[in-house]
DNA sequence: TAAAATGTACTAACTAGTTCGAATGTCAAG
DNA sequence: CTTGACATTCGAACTAGTTAGTACATTTTA
């Protein structure tokens, strides 16, 4: 009586891979990689624990599978920009603003960076894949920041890296300290009208830094 | 022969319980809630487990006391600046670098508060102590800028919460994202003269921005 | 038929939290 | 100074529940 038991599966690893993938991304954003529990995952999961060990070794080995796979999706995103044609102050806001919404609409990703900090980056010291990225970002603020000197829109020599650190710093603090800072202050950092605030506020401060005359604003009393 | 058995112990329930939460402290901004051992607390002890949850109950309990006390430590600092006799942008200054110099040499609170975060603030809503914190910085920097726009050293009128988050982000993503961010570009965030340029840096970005014009830095085309 | 993919049930190890049975220190009252 | 009540400390074995990882059988694909 061998009715219909095999209720009809079929055989599609990239679908189950991208299934426990997806899973996974939320329960180790969420629970961090100690506190993520593999049964948990398997069992939101179309398929089995079984599956994740067979495609992925380990609990560790899903886990830096999750987090290079968040990384590559933001390399397309940024790669997307054409600022070479904007005037240096648009460009660069132009920049800043995709990062932002990057970080708000990506939690998931923030957190998985917060949590990977804890563990030291070690697991992202073993991916060559993860290392790689970013470097672009740097290449355009570098670009943005030359022409902007070249043509008198700034006035500050700037490092790149340092500018994306505080562009960056805004950005990922903004969702990774949501929950304690929205406490402590009693403020919600998901409401539209904050969200569009803050996304200028970023992009004047910056902008605003490099515009200012070398050696700092101050202006020395006389 | 009854020799030096009892190896001359004195009762000292504060030190006892200063040596747990320290050695706690290490542990769990080490490894996170879930990943931080109780047995492996205890080992590094003068003490022993058993005096863990005689003082502090469960894993969980102890866990919001290494947090309250970390949170504790902070408000000291910040209270004992004098900074309304300072003219605004020196007075600003000074309170950037105090938090700046504060995540710096904290990094265990750092990692704590991010910890916190991806359990989203569960353990902090608990607990009264906390959340009455960083209330009187938000009125400093209030009154700072009230003073600067009343002088003309400033121009716009930043809300006091917006202007915390933009120092807080910059100073505790250094120390937050230090791994990560170290390993993708290759650099050592805690060097000296990084750490020097960053803090400088930080300052007068915030100053920049509170002395351009309301409206952005937008020269807006003829 | 072989290889890849999947499902089920299991295990070996770990870990938070407990229990027991003391020994030792503290401190105040007598 | 003694005594007794009580708080603190020690140490180690124990447990109940959890969890990462596996053995083995089965189905699908090609």
């Amino acid at each position: 009586m061998a009715e219909r038991q095999g209720n009809g599966r079929k055989n599609d690893p990239q679908r189950t891979q991208e299934d426990i993938l997806a899973v996974a991304t939320e329960e180790f954003s969420t629970h961090g990689l100690a506190g993520a529990r593999v049964d948990a995952i398997a069992e939101r999961t179309r398929t089995s624990k079984r599956m994740i060990y067979y495609y992925f070794g380990s609990k560790e080995g899903l886990y830096l599978a999750v987090l290079e796979r968040s990384y590559r999706r933001i390399r397309t995103l940024e790669a997307d920009l054409e600022l070479a044609n904007l005037p240096p102050e648009k460009a660069l806001r132009t920049l800043i603003e995709t990062t932002f919404d990057h970080d708000e609409t990506n939690p998931d990703f923030v957190r998985l960076v917060s949590i990977e900090n804890i563990h030291h980056a070690a697991h992202m010291l073993r991916s060559e894949a993860i290392r790689e990225l970013n470097v672009s970002v740097i290449q355009m603020i570098e670009a943005i920041i030359a022409r902007g000197l070249a043509d008198g829109t700034f006035r500050r020599k700037a490092d790149p890296i340092d500018v994306h650190m505080l562009i960056s710093a805004f950005c990922f603090f903004r969702v990774s300290n949501r929950y304690t800072f929205g406490t402590i202050f009693r403020r919600d950092l998901s409401e539209e009208a904050t969200i569009e605030r803050h996304r200028t506020m970023i992009a004047d401060a910056v902008i605003s830094y490099l515009k200012s005359p070398e050696g700092g604003p101050i202006t020395p009393p006389g």
